[in-house]
RNA sequence: GGCGGGUUGGCGGAGAGGUUACGCAGCGGAUUGCAAAUCCGUGAAGACCGGUUCGAUUCCGGUACCCGCCUCCA
């Protein structure tokens, strides 16, 4: 069997994963908050967590992999768009409005991570469905001594839980030290955090034992693991952000809610995404969502390509010149394994994607799989990469050259024979002037033009362009 | 201030304490009317300063610079 090695931001080193129980591997990734389209930095674990996913299933089997990725549907910028809504005369609670709301961003989720090829997990739970695991979580910490109610809200009592702070390093004093935590007059401890706050009549809300209210973020993802996986399962991942606060407060509640559990045995956590050298920011208009790229045409496949071809752990920039290069390279992946039949995947793509999902490595194989098209088509596809689905882009410029009212291989063929004839006529004449300026025009266009004894082909690339083509014919 | 990540050849980007990463680009050759594609060959690296070692880009310590988190942002 594959042994797969991990890095754990728990222990911080890489080491062998060994399951819980190997008939039923748990996963768990921190979904998205579905306010919006998902920008980038979003898709970073997602495809991060297929591979591993993938590989999971590869070395395990399918069906003893439970992988969960939570929506979280309750956040302030949610209730506002359901509150100006309902002002506007939509009909419904506001409870019902961000119902409707979040199953719009859902829907777009679904389809912007369903386009970079990751699988859908196995269950996708949300926050708003959950309202009483999460009650009943509270509960059992104010039960515990681990949490107090006051004043409608409910904190977690940090002072209660000595490995408050373990996972990322840090002390409770020196935090306050640091003075960047928000001092409440109902917090017993500037560190304390919200599980429970109580909401007003222009805000979403539960009926609780402490009123009228709505969770603290991070209770739902405490509730969530534990109702689909229990109290111990086997890797939990996020990105590196959500280290500090959420995923130690997530380990706070979990751990003293059930302390019998471990909880997470593995974290993974994937370092942060930049945009051209800097961070992805609205105020530096670096920001995009993975829809804008798709629409503009960048293919979902060449955005998996670029996220994985940079190691999770390390932060990775994506550039435009990346995402050309990418789409250069599975380009030719994808003409030289037209029409082959895959074989099995090169063990050495398995043995890279197992240590410590060494994804770049893994592209690395498959470059040198070039003599053998069948092994490169099913290393690749191991990956998620150069499936039959996810190639309609290579149409995409033929699709734009059908608008023109001509086909690309009706212009290509005509094209073929025009220059076939130029260049008769200019061996007799000896000036190539006309060859030579038809094959630049045509190589502006995007095609590749190769000429040789035999005769002359044109191939479009992934570049071309329809206007310049039919100016040409 | 606290915590964490990064720094590799022109660019991107891995592994490994000693033996070619790899890709793109470049250069030389074959080929071509000239190119392209292809094939063959090839130069080029590990921020800085110390330490450990027979030997470090790889381990340890420090410095510099960049980035992130500590603000419901993955």
């Amino acid at each position: 069997m594959v042994e797969i090695r991990l890095t754990n931001t728990k222990t911080r080193g890489k080491q062998v994963f060994q399951p819980i129980d190997p008939e039923n591997l748990r996963i768990y990734l921190c979904g998205p908050t579905v306010y919006d389209r998902a920008h980038l930095g979003n898709a970073r674990p997602v495809v991060v967590i297929d591979m591993l996913v993938r590989l999971l299933h590869h070395v395990y089997g399918a069906d003893r992999v439970t992988y969960v990725r939570n929506f979280t549907d309750v956040d302030d910028k949610i209730n506002a768009t359901a509150l100006q809504r309902q002002k506007a005369g939509v009909p419904g609670s506001l409870e019902d409005l961000i119902r409707e709301r979040t199953a719009e961003t859902i829907a777009w989720y679904h389809a912007d991570m369903d386009a970079l090829g990751a699988l859908r997990p196995d269950h996708e739970p949300r926050a708003t469905d959950y309202i009483p695991q999460m009650i009943a979580m509270i509960e059992s910490l104010i039960d515990g001594g681990h949490a107090y109610a006051k004043d409608g809200h409910v904190l977690f009592r940090v002072r209660s839980f000595a490995e408050y702070g373990r996972l990322s390093g840090r002390s409770v004093d020196d935090m306050i030290a640091g003075a960047r935590v928000e001092v409440a007059p109902f917090k017993e401890d500037p560190m304390d955090f919200v599980l429970w706050k109580p909401s007003d009549a222009e805000l979403p809300g539960w009926d609780s034992p402490w009123g009228r209210g709505r969770p603290g973020w991070h209770i739902e993802c405490s509730a969530m693991s534990h109702e689909l996986l229990g109290d111990s399962f086997d890797i939990h991942a996020g990105g590196i952000d959500l280290q500090f606060p959420h995923h130690e407060n997530e380990i706070a509640q979990s751990c003293c809610a059930h302390p019998h559990g471990e909880f997470a045995r593995i974290w993974l956590h994937n370092e942060m995404l930049q945009v051209e050298g800097k961070k992805m920011s609205k105020s530096l208009g670096n920001f995009f969502t993975v829809r804008d790229l798709l629409e503009k045409r960048v293919p979902g496949e060449v955005i998996r390509f670029v996220l994985l071809s940079t190691h999770y752990r390390k932060p990775m920039d994506w550039t435009s010149d990346k995402a050309q290069t990418a789409e250069d390279t599975l380009w030719d992946w994808r003409v030289l394994t037209k029409g082959v039949t895959p074989s099995t995947p090169d063990p050495r793509v398995i043995e890279a994607l197992a240590d410590d999902l060494n994804t770049a490595g893994a592209i690395a194989v498959l470059y040198s799989l070039k003599d053998d098209p069948a092994r490169l088509l099913a290393s690749a596809q191991f990956m998620g990469l150069l499936l039959p689905d996810m190639g309609d882009w290579m149409r995409h410029d033929l699709g734009r050259i059908e608008n023109v009212n001509f086909s690309v291989k009706d212009a290509l063929e005509s094209l073929t024979a025009k220059l076939t004839d130029l260049r008769a006529a200019a061996m007799a004449s000896k000036d190539f002037s006309g060859v030579d300026a038809l094959k630049t025009a045509l190589t502006d266009a995007g095609v590749e033009v190769r000429m040789s004894k035999t005769g002359i082909e044109l191939l479009a690339g992934p570049r071309l362009d329809a206007a310049a083509l039919g100016a040409l014919l």
